[in-house]
DNA sequence: AGCGGACATCGACAGACGTCGATACGGTGG
DNA sequence: CCACCGTATCGACGTCTGTCGATGTCCGCT
């Protein structure tokens, strides 16, 4: 996969002009959650009870398809915003708030 | 232009299930800052003295064509995170941190 | 062992988006 | 008034991406 995890990579957009590499890798990782169905799956998991939602309990919510869905958690997933944790049949998610807080840092004003 | 200006509107992606419209809504958000040129655009008029760039010396530093940084500082501009001022023959930009912050607080842990 | 359910992968398609050259607009200065 | 320069708009093109149906894979239950 070609997707990289995020990780801090720059000081916030408003303290020091971004290098062509830094904004590669920040738009990277804005663009996983510029889409509506990876925000909504992102806050059923994070709202869920216990802190974690079943794969299986994702599809419904958010009406797309079962490989839709699954398309839209491996993005996620791979960019470092949800764990996910295989148990049994089922896959259960995550959310792994230090990505957010990457990303919540570089738009520091 | 159907673009909409960042507006708070909703809870924390944490805090509280989003709804199809405001998934939507973030979602166009982000998009906007989903793109290596316009971040550079941003960080450039944020750390430029005064806190204000002119249009004019925006389009070398990025390496794209002038109709090219124009199409991206009417996005960043539609979107609200830019202002733009007409001075003579030339645009001025100054950043709206108000838009950063409400994107900032969506994304609270 | 065999079936069914949860999930991933594949291939295809439509729409969105970044990019550019050409061109039009508008203010300045000669 | 005209030539120039900064900017916006237009049309076109290639690429990326969200979406689905079909299919494959793995696990657990009977």
């Amino acid at each position: 996969m070609s997707t990289t995890t995020i990780t801090a990579c720059c000081a916030p957009v408003t303290e020091a002009a971004l290098g062509e590499d830094e904004a590669e890798q920040l738009a990277a990782a804005f663009k996983v959650l510029a889409d509506p169905v990876r925000l909504r799956l992102l806050s059923l998991v994070a709202n869920a009870e216990g802190g974690e939602a079943c794969g299986c309990d994702l599809t419904e919510p958010v009406g797309r398809s079962q490989p839709t869905v699954s398309h839209h958690l491996s993005i996620l997933t791979d960019a470092g915003l949800l764990d996910r944790e295989q148990r049994g049949r089922w896959a259960w998610y995550r959310v792994r708030p230090e990505a957010l807080v990457v990303l919540r840092d570089a738009l520091q004003v």
